[in-house]
DNA sequence: TAGCTGGTTGGGCAA
DNA sequence: ATTGCCCAACCAGCT
């Protein structure tokens, strides 16, 4: 059997270890790689201009580079359940390939389109290649709920065993008897709209510091991995926030667009450990890939995993809403300079150094300004190259101290912890110097850090003493789990009550009985 | 079970 | 320059 084959590209914009492509490929007559501009997802709420320009610059090398295995990228408007369907009756479709995406609305999506799929008589094929392991496994194995410390965490993993090995892009080869049916007018029909089309922003967008693509996270990874005694050494909490080069890998947005496989990244790494003395998680290298897994299985077995409200391991807090303060730090006029420093490069780049995402984080949150996280994590994704929807709620969760991380008193100086790192404040005069915001009319700080720092350290001292009287009254809800209050009859949290009707599109995975029994709150 | 330990990355001061 | 302690005292997971 021969099929006239779609390859949905979402995340996961790379040829190399993309099994759901070789999927594809083994049994595929015609073979159409799609692109799809779903609006839910790429508009101006979620996309600043260097997000675009990084996105535009992934299809292009996607394009060119299944050029090169005589095939090409179409790339569609709209949303997929309407997309979908009119592909499937034009180019006479018989199977559909995605790569697994966990965060919730693309689990929507995928079980809409699956369903759509099986309607037009359609074989859907996923496959996991995002991250390192299979998420509901790790949840699985961890009595259904997810990890919430890193230690715990890295036992589940050890339990697992090693990540999979990367597979192989195809080659020319396995195109033997493959063509896709493209024609003269592909471009006009199917081909990536430029940046201003995409772009609601007319600001000009500074120097492209991180181009999209594939080809070039192969490279960058090919020149980290040549520096083999850095690589042994890393450790995260030594690299410095304000370096005026940056002093981590910045392969995080090539990993996050699936540019770059985690699981060719971990087994690059592995095969520089090898024979040499190395760093080891949390802060090694391969200890951060870790994090991007811990917080993945976090968004996975966690509801309203983004949120405040709802969620059910997040501290409740009073925070302010200030419009005005908001504004001055996203615009980077706070009259801190190395928080608006930072805030500008954002802007400027959209990428920061993680403890610089501390420094400003704590700022908004708990440490000054007492706005809520959620409104940082927006702006965070709309600017952030690698702004991934797990990994920023998960680490907005952790600097506000909602979750994850409790010693709320330890806080962030916005003066002092810049220091440690630039006694001269070179990254500051730089980002002055770049900026269009933070210049000659330069702000008094809006707060008195001083002051205001260690009153928040008490406001936060009684969200957590409200939060652990809840615990007591209730202690069910700790676990996310409801008692309904007339029947006095526990209700499993709405993580686990999708996965009983189940969660991954096209397949019912049951609440198995170990998960069950487990769970002292049904006991 | 209750107590203990550790927690990727605080600041400020003393020695 | 680096280390160690105090500040006040959190939670999750382990024993």
């Amino acid at each position: 059997m021969t099929h006239n084959c779609i390859h949905w590209f979402r995340k996961g914009l790379r040829l190399h270890d993309n099994p759901a492509l070789v999927s594809a490929l083994r049994d595929c007559k015609d073979l159409y790689p799609v692109f799809v501009l779903d609006p839910h997802l790429y508009n101006s709420d979620h996309m600043g201009i260097n997000r675009w320009r990084f996105l535009v610059g992934c299809l292009h090398d996607l394009d060119c580079s299944l050029r090169k295995l005589k095939s090409r990228l179409f790339v569609l408007r709209g949303h997929p359940e309407d997309v979908f369907p009119e592909l499937f009756k034009k180019w006479d479709v018989t199977k559909l390939t995605y790569e697994y995406d966990t965060e919730p609305y693309s689990l929507s999506r995928d079980g809409k389109v699956t369903e759509l799929a099986e309607r037009h008589g359609v074989e859907v094929v996923y496959k996991i290649s995002h991250t390192l392991y299979d998420m509901d496994r790790v949840i699985e194995e961890n009595n259904g709920k997810a990890p919430l410390t890193y230690n715990r965490m890295q036992a589940i993993l050890k339990s697992l065993g090693p990540p999979k090995k990367p597979v192989p892009a195809p080659t020319l080869e396995d195109m033997n008897e493959i063509k896709t049916p493209y024609t003269e007018n592909h471009e006009e029909e199917y081909g990536i709209p430029p940046l201003g089309e995409l772009c609601e922003d007319t600001a000009a967008p500074g120097e492209e510091k991180f181009p999209g693509g594939e080809e070039e996270a192969l490279r960058r990874l090919d020149e980290h991995m040549k520096r083999t005694a850095w690589v042994c050494k890393f450790e995260k909490p030594q690299t410095s926030p304000n370096s005026l080069s940056p002093s981590t890998t910045v392969l995080s947005p090539y990993v996050t667009f699936g540019c770059l496989s985690a699981r060719t990244f971990w087994w690059r790494l592995a095969g520089g450990y090898q024979g040499n003395k190395h760093s080891s998680p949390p802060v090694s290298l391969h200890g951060q890939l870790l994090w991007r897994e811990f917080y993945y299985a976090a968004s996975v077995g966690i509801p309203n995993f983004n949120k405040m409200v709802g969620n059910p391991v997040c501290t409740q807090v009073d925070w302010d809403s200030n419009p005005e303060l908001l504004a001055a730090w996203r615009e980077a006029r706070t009259g801190f300079p190395f928080i608006d420093a930072i805030m500008t490069q954002l802007r400027q780049e959209g990428w920061i150094h993680h403890l610089a995402r501390h420094a400003v984080a704590c700022f908004l949150t708990r440490g000054d300004l007492w706005i809520n996280w959620e409104e940082g994590q927006k702006v965070f994704e709309k600017l952030l190259l690698d702004g991934d929807w797990a990994l920023n709620a998960g680490n907005w969760l952790w600097l506000s101290a909602s979750a994850f991380f409790h010693q709320f008193f330890r806080v962030y100086s916005p003066v002092a912890f810049g220091k440690k790192t630039d006694k001269n404040g070179d990254y500051i005069n730089v980002q002055q110097a770049a900026g269009c915001i933070v210049g000659k009319d330069y702000p008094q700080p809006i707060v008195k850090h001083e002051e205001i720092h260690k009153k928040n350290i008490q406001r936060m001292k009684l969200a957590y003493a409200k939060r652990s009287s809840d615990a007591a009254v209730s202690p069910n809800k700790k676990q996310g789990w409801t008692t309904d209050t007339a029947t006095g009859t526990a209700a499993p949290p709405p993580a686990a009550t999708s996965l009983m009707s189940g969660q991954r599109p096209g397949r019912v995975q049951p609440l198995t009985l170990t998960s069950l029994n487990s769970n002292t709150a049904l006991l």
